[in-house]
DNA sequence: ACAGTGTCCGATAAATTTA
DNA sequence: TTATCGGACACTG
């Protein structure tokens, strides 16, 4: 099946164009989006997206119609081919059908594999400058140090039992164990 | 039989960063 | 990434 995707604007001279160029493709339904005062999101086209089914093929006229930056573009079309959905912009005659037109695929695979490492190594030099400056990751521990002194003043009774030490301050069995040990305390 | 424990393990939380 | 949870299991007096 092949399917449209068009984004008219009211002024848009070229908006009855748009549509026939992508009716004569072959289109047997557009999704047409009316631009508004903000274009954040984009009923038509996720409806869009989640209409198109493997194999069949997305058309637009143009390929500042389909999305709104490069990274937009990007992810968009990356989503397109893992789902096996080919597909073609009239103007930029990007045609993945083609036998050609593949290798538009392999280029948007690399530009949105050479984003992703970007972002990892953004992220990972990010995280050594919060490590440097004291943050770390991980979860916060349950046990103070001065939780665990308390708590183990409190076994020094007998007649108090661990689980319920470990009840008292609202934390698991192994937990006060483990706060225990870090704080080199035996019992 | 039984309550309290010690210990080990997979699943889940929660903290951190970047866009 | 680190810590906690929550269950399983074996051991002990």
């Amino acid at each position: 099946m092949i399917i449209g995707y068009a984004r008219v604007s009211t002024q848009d001279q070229h908006a009855e164009l748009q549509l026939d160029a992508l009716n004569s493709a072959g289109c047997e339904q557009v999704f047409e989006e009316k631009v508004t005062g903000k274009l954040r999101d984009r009923p038509q086209l996720s409806q869009c997206l989640s209409t198109l089914r493997k194999g069949d093929t997305l058309v637009v006229w143009k390929l500042d119609r389909l999305a709104r930056s490069l990274k937009d573009l990007v992810e968009i079309i990356e989503n397109l081919q893992q789902r096996g959905i080919d597909f073609r912009s009239l103007t930029e005659a990007i045609d993945t059908t083609s036998a050609g037109g593949r290798l538009v695929f392999h280029i948007f695979g690399a530009l949105a594999e050479f984003e992703h490492s970007l972002i990892t190594e953004r992220t990972k030099a990010g995280l050594a400058a919060a490590r440097a400056r004291g943050r770390k990751g991980g979860r916060h521990r349950a046990m103070s140090p001065l939780d665990t002194r308390q708590a183990a003043a409190m076994l020094a009774d007998p007649m108090i039992t661990k689980a319920e030490v470990a009840k008292h301050f609202d934390v698991s069995r192994t937990t006060l164990n483990a706060s225990l040990k870090r704080e080199g305390i035996s019992v």
